[in-house]
DNA sequence: CGTTTCATTGAACCGGATCAATTCTAGTGG
DNA sequence: CCACTAGAATTGATCCGGTTCAATGAAACG
């Protein structure tokens, strides 16, 4: 049942197991259909989410038209920090895209984990410094890439998004429409079979 | 001297006296320039810097010209996460934008005071955690605003930017050219004037 | 199967980019 | 301290890639 998530942990800091149990102790695990929503916007998040098998995207909605900020697979964390950390109410919405099966862990068990095992809160600096390394390169990919190299970027960066998840999404991810994505998809076509 | 950084370590966790001499008798005091670059493209980020005073931004440079990652100014806390963490190159240059004193932490130190005092690993944390808000903001507002609508945006969250850095690296930041910036000015400017 | 959602394609449009010419301004040296 | 000059900001004309709107074709799910 956790040996993902403790492998996991392995993989960053060293626990002893009885460390591992005790965390492993706190989790609640939550089952999602395809499509459905973990929360919504406007709700206050209060746990993070280790993801065990199955894929979410958390979105913004934006006069009706959404906006994908991030995909994440089995093996990964999520949670919103910006609503976690600050106790304000969530711009996000994060949707399975799979039938998704997730390990929560709520925020007064995660604070409670950091005090009693410094090994974890070191976990979660990790944690913190991995997710902004991922931002930054989302941000740069999108302030110096044009829409053709952001999406040969992500071809090569994280192939797992290009096989798994639906064009719509991945051109709300990469800032364009999905006319335009499908528009560049068949220029990159032509030209392999050109060459 | 280090009454700005002391300050800002007991904003987020609390320290004893002598955990923060303790930090504060590793730091190294660095003077750069009004234009002055830190480090750049190649290098290997091996420190985090305080910024006591000034102002410094961090740019990559893509088919000769710079996009602008971010302004830091005094009470910020600046490294390149990536290189730091992972040891490779930097791809970006970080540059004073006005005469600028930083207090350097080398990655060595950092780790030992990291081991040494459990407080400090926590506000390593926090750091990170709020290096991943700011740069999530970024994010969203490239992903969900047109190059209008993040101009007004930054007036309102950081109007230190718009009164002390130059009109193109604000374009460069926002991802726009800088005539593009001055027509965007323009424009409000003169619909304000209209109403 | 059949229906709904998704992907593709076409035509017209628009906002930001580009190239180029002034104007303005801040940092320089005399 | 002021005048000078290089860099910065503004403005104009044209161009182009992505958007929009609309229609058709292809899948996926119940």
């Amino acid at each position: 049942m956790y040996a993902r998530l403790k492998d996991n942990l392995q993989r960053h800091v060293r626990l002893t197991e009885s460390e591992s149990d005790h965390i492993c102790a706190k989790l609640i695990v939550k089952q999602l259909r395809r499509k459905e929503l973990f929360y919504s916007e406007g709700q206050v998040c209060r746990s993070v989410a280790f993801v065990n098998s199955g894929c979410l995207r958390y979105f913004y909605v934006k006069e009706g038209e959404e906006r994908t900020g991030q995909f994440f697979f089995e093996n990964a964390w999520y949670t919103d920090y910006e609503s976690f950390l600050t106790g304000q109410p969530s711009k996000q919405n994060i949707q399975a895209l799979e039938p998704t099966e997730l390990l929560l862990l709520s925020k007064k068990d995660l604070y409670e984990l950091y005090d009693a095992i410094p090994a974890f809160e070191r976990f979660g600096r990790i944690m913190a410094e991995n997710a902004y390394l991922g931002s930054r390169k989302n941000n740069m990919a999108l302030l110096t890439l044009n829409p053709e190299e952001r999406y040969l970027n992500l071809i090569a960066e994280r192939p797992k998004v290009i096989e798994r998840i639906p064009l719509k999404y991945i051109a709300s991810y990469l800032g364009v429409k999905p006319e335009s994505l499908s528009r560049i998809r068949k220029r990159l076509f032509d030209s392999r079979r050109n060459s």
